[in-house]
DNA sequence: ATGACTGCAAAGCCTTTGCACGCAA
DNA sequence: TTGCGTGCAAAGGCTTTGCAGTCAT
């Protein structure tokens, strides 16, 4: 993951929340910056220990979130019980899933061409209009084995 | 998805659960039994309003889910925004994954031998011992399109 | 000037915990 | 009899909503 890749999508995010009708808030353009600096999944709440010194407001945080999952800009999984977090969709289509650890909550990311393809041939079998798929592994990660 | 399938993971819940200690509580037994009639994720509020009548607290639902899961019974899934469903996990190593429409969120299960293979083949290039996965496939249903 | 955007505080909702009573072993 | 299991009610923790002031356009 290069800095060129993360502000191709702070840019093409930016530009397509100004498609949406969005004006360009402060609280927003924030949050697009930290997504833009983290390569794997991040909660609101640590954006929000980002941003609290920044006079960002954590209900900020949370529409801005909702409203970039809503546009395709940003994926939302269960990462911890019960905690969201958020990831970045690269407009190229590239992305990688996840291995988590249940015991020390280590999150690796993974990503695999043949899983791609089994996931792209499932959904077309089932006539289903697939916007995302996400993969997770659990169990135990080869430290704490 | 038999009768008899379901039995045989009531059984072997009830079996697991008394190799770990616990006691044959009447709560915990009527989870188990709501949880063998479903095929596929259920939510602790459906259990909850499907056990109200027999007396059974929400509380003890949440506690039982718990345990289930500890033991490797259950997987724990996020069907809906921010609620945890749980699912059955076969001794017999079966299982289906789901594709959840955005709009109406319809849950439509499904199988496929090459994406288990992928999994597989990842987790071990890994060294990672895993457990459990799942895959989630997010998009419009053929009902909704 | 108009209405979207924001921060703060309050409310919501699912889930967990505390506690006293009941029941399995 | 012992202490796990249970229901009820209260507390927790993340997320959403209400509201009045502020800022983009």
């Amino acid at each position: 993951m290069t800095t060129a890749t993360r502000n191709r999508w702070a840019e093409h995010a930016l530009g397509k929340l100004q498609a949406a009708g969005y004006r360009r808030g402060g609280a927003r353009t924030a949050v697009v910056e930290a997504l833009s600096r983290h390569d794997c999944a991040v909660t609101a709440l640590e954006l929000d220990d980002e941003l609290r010194r920044r006079k960002v407001g954590r209900a900020s945080i949370y529409r801005a979130l909702e409203q970039l999952e809503q546009l395709g800009l940003l994926r939302r999984l269960e990462a911890s019980r019960g905690v969201a977090s958020y990831e970045r969709i690269e407009p190229g289509g590239e992305h990688h899933h996840h291995a988590i650890c249940s015991q020390c909550g280590r999150m690796i990311p993974f990503e695999d061409a043949s899983l791609e393809r089994a996931i792209h041939a499932v959904s077309d079998r089932m006539s289903f209009d697939a916007a995302e798929h996400e993969v997770t592994i659990r169990g135990r990660c080869d430290r704490c084995a």
